[in-house]
DNA sequence: CGATAACCGAGACGGTACGTCTAGTCTTATC
DNA sequence: GATAAGACTAGACGTACCGTCTCGGTTATCG
């Protein structure tokens, strides 16, 4: 979870890392990032408000990026996919449900930030891409696919065209607007959006 | 175009700012918002660059949101619609030209991550949705409303619902996987997305 | 006084420093040298105490020596020698009071650590020796003169060796000692060191 | 030689401590105390050139400058007086040689900012006495006696005040100078200051 | 021989200060 | 009154050490 130590090989020496000072750090930084946002961020902030030295937090994140990038993954919970036997009607309640639920977050304006900002920054892309969109991804995917058996989607339409057709609307309308997504409108984008991957 | 004096009425007094200095600032701006992106953007790089003071560019703009929204809105290029005859067409090109030239333009994902942080910021938020989004809009609604008379579009739909099932699986999947958009992957979500929105 | 600005010739150019804040930081760094000594000297308490920004500091006296340097140069105040028409009475009472004087100032060990310490680096011995030493020196030299040509200085004795074997002996049982050098002991030692110096 | 352990009576139960660890510490210390001097001087460092941990080296110094006094005395190596029959000479040769060789020891300075220092803190100036100043004012103060008993020394000046008269001016030159004592200097010094001390 | 105690290295910990950078404001001389 | 220059307060940056504390492990004495 934390920046590795050196010594990855066997047991590590001088004294062990406390557990709880990483969640003080990461639960700082979670919380100032959605009261202040990303640009407004600072160490010193987090390292106070964690009742910790600001080198306790290098120690671990060596920079701002690697911080929130933890700090995000480990705050934004993640979101199982219901099974209700209708595999098409789940994959959709968990489009609706999960843009919903990350535009009602204060967190979740950060999250679309840090990943516009990622494609400048390597650094910040591949964490978040390992330790948050692939687990989401695969969620997703695998709603997809119990769809694709059950005959309810288009078969010529590749899983991540599926994935784009319906999360692409509602995570569009929330950005545009600046405003929690609500239900209806989003029950609406993708009752649309249906129709274009039905077969 | 730059921040208001405040004798608005008849003619100003005292020197007059020169037009010039505007145009080396917000190039300087855009430039480096270009190389370093938002959170690296500083006025002191942006006044030494544009080989101008700091007071100069704070009497401009205040503060760095400010300067930032108005150097990003003036150097994207506003895109303008085709106009074929068939305005089904025209509004599915524009969509696909507009989002990946978006997406190539080393300022695209700086614009992203604008709107990301505007939620949290009104001073950002109000050019942005003035300057930025308003004329796009303007065009966009415009191609829809054509081509709502041509009989091409759903009649249920709105012109706002219509847009984010256009533009939004194109946006996500750039942001997503941060990479330029090409057009084959474009034009296929647009083929699926058209029959959301046709009659 | 403080660190020189770039263009020396002519008009400065922007805004001048000013001159209650080189007055302000002097003073908080005398104090601190006098209540905490040199090692503990701290710019950061230093910009504190002078209600001053730290760079500020660093505006005018890059290093901590820098500013040690001057600060004691600007607090310990000159001696004129005495003149009662006895000059080597004169020189004898010259070196009696300015001990007493420095070995009872909370700033006369500084003084003294400082020049321990100038031995090592170039940047203390050199403001050191321009703006300390060599104006007591005059002040001692012009009075060494005096005796000499009175004839009441042995002729073989330089003017330096004089000095020597005068302030010598003063200084050196102030520093074995650690206290204050009191009078009765300073004119002690005199007495005798005249019988060196005496024709 | 180290810091106390607590259990002074008896034999100490558990581990001893190992010498060689003692000695790398004062070694690496002495050396960088050579190198850089007292200021510039970190217990990190010790530790880190003397191959061993900082609680360790904290163990048996508890401050920088008991570490610092212990390694300066036990660096700097004594000098014993010679014993050519005139005690005078003995005397005068014992302040040269004492004196030139401090000033051409890249610790001599160190000696002296420390004693400088010493007068703003008492657990610098105990250790100080003790071990340094109290053997070498021994020897001195033997010899003077001698020198007393041979009739050479002025009746009225207590061995104190000819210790000043004599290295007084010598210390005082090398103070000012900043460069090592040299032999012909030091001399001439020496050779006035007997004036003074002679019956 | 096994328990106990102090040592040792490494390194985490909460801090303090470093010297630098930038923000946004202000003051000056010049245009 | 705009401009370029630059001083100014304020505060975060990332680093170096501080002095203390835990670790795993070692080496001695003592029961």
């Amino acid at each position: 979870m934390a920046g590795e130590r050196k010594d990855e090989s066997g047991r590590s020496r001088g004294r062990p890392r406390r557990a709880e000072v990483d969640r003080a750090v990461l639960t700082a930084a979670a919380e100032l990032l959605a009261e202040r946002g990303y640009a407004e961020l600072t160490i010193e902030a987090v390292a106070t408000r964690a009742g910790v030295g600001r080198p306790t937090v290098y120690r671990r994140w060596p920079t701002k990026d690697d911080l929130a990038v933890h700090a995000l993954v480990d705050a934004v919970q993640p979101l199982d996919a219901p099974d209700t036997g209708d595999a098409l009607d789940d994959l959709c309640e968990l489009a609706i449900s999960f843009v919903i639920q990350l535009s009602e977050s204060p967190l979740g304006r950060v999250v679309l930030g840090v990943h516009a900002e990622s494609g400048r920054r390597p650094q910040l892309a591949a964490p978040l891409r390992d330790r948050y969109l692939k687990p989401r991804d695969a969620a997703i995917t695998g709603v997809i696919e119990r769809a694709r058996q059950q005959g309810a989607l288009h078969p010529d339409l590749a899983a991540e065209t599926i994935r784009d057709l319906l999360f692409g609307p509602l995570v569009y309308h929330w950005l545009i607007t600046g405003e929690p997504l609500d239900r209806g409108t989003a029950e609406a984008l993708i009752a649309a959006a249906r129709r274009a991957i039905s077969p």
